[in-house]
DNA sequence: CGAACACCGATTTTT
DNA sequence: TCGGTGTTCG
């Protein structure tokens, strides 16, 4: 890609005052428009790195701005320069004035498996449907990435209304944990900016200039906390493109590019057309698909690239049999061009589609990397110690102290914690303040295995905090006897490894504390730690390894090729999306698809395929048949079904040809 | 407290 | 069909 920027992304950099809204199609160089923005701002504006903040959604997003900035810096200082998660700013403004919201500030954040169980034990209490506890979660979650306060909060089915009830106190457990979830790092910082007049202030005043990546997938909290922190100056770069938001059923509103028009009239908007990525019948076979769908920003990606490969589409007698032919076009591909494993995506709609390809992959011994799975932060060793870690910074923090105070097994039983979390309740006591208090009813063992784990927790925390962090956090694991346990637990390699992964934590924290300005106390490493869930391996990128991906997980990714498998009615468009809305989305799924792929694109489909122990014959998505004819290649074709009616196939020609 | 069994339900999941 | 979850018993 040329270092230069085309005209409109020029224009983009050099808007600096006031709302912009930069529409940027897929491979457009979005990421590199904000960079240079940033950049420009520093270098050539001379405006103070602290005034400038970039937000994105995940930790890599972050992490690969900043470095890319610091590399185009070259030697301008770029200290001060915020560029992060949205949920990290969040934390941020939290951990200078939460205590205006009534928490302390060494507060947790909670995972979302902690949050479950608390709904959960909310519901068994209140006798609610607790079957249903993640759904209400989600309802919850919901009611926070909406903006909604527990007050505000109002159900409008069943589970709405079970959710509106048990997320007040949902909240006030939360609140006595002295604990926050995921979804409260958005919320809460946006009451506390609307509430307090000089936080709000303070923050409009470091933050002047806010790039926002990625827009299309904001929620309307996010969109809050943005109207909080842009003050008078609205100088706002919203970047996003509303044809790849495919996380609405999270509460992403793609709606938001439209708001920004109305809520700020001064907003300029400007289109990046030009795709850097992917070959011309690629782009118009995307182009074509996207079109079907509404749009209040029309956009049509063209590049220079060529025409490039027709799409080729496998048709497939069964599962089995897509995986082989894929698997066997990579390795006719790979041998033909000396090519690596890595230039090759297999992506898929959901993540059970993947079984097939990797039992081909594994047969035919191609190295692959695949999305989702445990990450790191949630394998339960990793979680058992960060337990124990956010006990010792909040002693408060009651699913930290469950989970620790038995693992290891300490002898204390369920009905001990029984006990203890009624007194606990009644007193409006955390689990650990209920420890020490008299009026608690205990047999004596119990009693005092509780106040000697209790007793340990103080001891630590007062050495984590008096001593020197590291070690102390270092003999953590051999403190409470956690290699036993894992020789207890699980055969002898297995122990080993999660040993490793603890150490590899350890050491990963060590590197951050070393870092310049980075995070000293526990509270500081461990509200770092909570917001990442895979632990950055340097290996990891440069392996040369095949990519199975789901399409969501795609997204901002690209292949060289790409094998789009399960092109079927009921997969993709999934069968549970019904409404315009849902089938919209679906399609856009598809489209982003499309788009990771430069050169090659490759889509499947089977004629059939076993569902819950059932044959069944999908038919091919319409999404194929959205694609014009011209730029489809059939292999093993049963036409009949796909074959189109003449006269469609000539009015999509004919609006080809009048746009060009 | 762990093992055995029955039952339900089955997309996507940046933080 | 399969696997995750929740219950029950020893």
């Amino acid at each position: 890609m040329a270092d230069e920027l085309n005209a409109p992304q020029l224009e983009a950099v050099h808007h600096i005052h006031g709302p912009l809204l930069v529409l940027a199609g897929a491979g457009s160089g979005k990421t590199r428009v904000i960079t240079r923005k940033i950049v420009h701002l520093i270098r050539d504006q001379q405006v103070a790195p602290k005034h400038i903040c970039a937000v994105t959604f995940t930790n890599k997003a972050a992490r690969e701005m900043k470095s890319r900035v610091s590399q185009s810096l070259q030697g301008h200082n770029s200290r001060g320069l915020m560029v992060s998660t949205f949920h990290r700013l969040g934390l941020d403004i939290l951990r200078k004035d939460i205590e205006r919201l009534g928490y302390r500030n060494n507060f947790s954040v909670i995972d979302p498996g902690d949050s479950l169980s608390m709904v959960r034990n909310l519901l068994r209490d209140a006798n609610g449907p607790s079957d249903l506890a993640e759904a209400i979660q989600a309802r919850i979650s919901r009611f926070k990435n909406d903006g909604f306060l527990p007050k505000e909060a109002q159900g409008d089915d069943r589970l709405g209304e079970e959710a509106a009830a048990i997320y007040k106190p949902y909240q006030r457990a939360l609140s006595a944990c002295n604990a926050v979830d995921l979804d409260d790092l958005i919320l809460l910082p946006t009451r506390l900016l609307q509430e307090n007049e000089d936080s709000r202030l303070a923050w409009q005043d470091r933050i002047r200039y806010l790039l926002v990546d990625e827009y299309q997938d904001s929620n309307g909290a996010q969109y809050r906390l943005i109207r909080n922190l842009l003050g008078v100056r609205h100088n706002l770069t919203a970047v996003g493109d509303d044809d790849q938001s495919i996380y609405s059923w999270r509460g992403a509103a793609a709606d938001n590019l439209h708001r920004l028009a109305q809520d700020y009239p001064a907003l300029k908007v400007i289109k990046l057309e030009q795709n850097y990525r992917s070959t011309g019948r690629i782009l118009q076979s995307a182009n074509a698909v996207i079109a079907q769908n509404p749009h209040l920003f029309e956009k049509r990606l063209w590049s220079t690239l060529g025409d490039g490969h027709p799409i080729r589409v496998l048709n497939c007698a069964a599962e089995s049999d897509e995986a082989e032919q894929v698997v066997n076009a990579i390795l006719r591909d790979r041998f033909q061009r000396q090519g690596e494993y890595r230039d090759y995506a297999i992506l898929y709609r959901s993540n059970h589609q993947s079984r097939p390809f990797e039992a081909a992959l594994r047969n035919a011994r191609i190295p692959y990397q695949i999305s989702g799975g445990l990450s790191f932060f949630e394998r339960s060793e990793i979680k058992d110690f960060l337990a124990y870690l956010r006990l010792l910074s909040n002693p408060d923090d009651d699913p930290a102290f469950l989970r620790a105070v038995n693992t290891p097994r300490r002898g204390i039983g369920s009905s001990t914690l029984e006990k203890l979390g009624e007194f606990a309740k009644a007193q409006n006591l955390s689990l650990f303040a209920a420890v020490w208090e008299d009026g608690l009813e205990l047999p004596e063992k119990g009693r005092s295995a509780l106040r000697s784990f209790a007793g340990w927790v103080n001891l630590k925390a007062d050495e984590v905090q008096k001593a020197e962090l590291m070690p102390a956090l270092q003999s953590l694991p051999d403190d409470i006897g956690y290699l036993p346990y894992l020789h207890n637990e699980g055969d002898e390699k297995d122990a080993a490894r999660r040993w490793e992964n603890i150490q590899e934590l350890l050491a990963w924290m060590q590197r951050l504390q070393e870092q310049e300005d980075g995070p000293q106390t526990l509270v500081e490493i461990l509200n770092r730690l909570m917001l990442f869930n895979v632990l950055e391996r340097e290996e990891d990128d440069d392996r040369d390894v095949l990519r199975l991906s789901t399409l969501h997980a795609a997204k901002g990714l690209e292949f060289p090729q790409v094998f789009l498998v399960g092109a079927e009615e009921e997969l993709l468009p999934h069968r549970n999306s019904e409404t315009p809305e849902q089938i919209a989305e679906e399609r856009r799924l598809f489209y982003v698809g499309m788009t990771r792929a430069r050169f090659r694109l490759t889509l499947s489909r089977c004629r059939k395929r076993r569902r819950y122990g059932q044959d069944v014959n999908p038919k091919a998505s319409r999404f194929l048949q959205e694609i014009p004819k011209e730029h489809l290649d059939w292999q093993g074709a049963d036409s009949e079904e796909e074959t189109m009616d003449p006269a469609v196939a000539f009015a999509r020609l004919r609006e080809m040809l009048s746009k060009n």
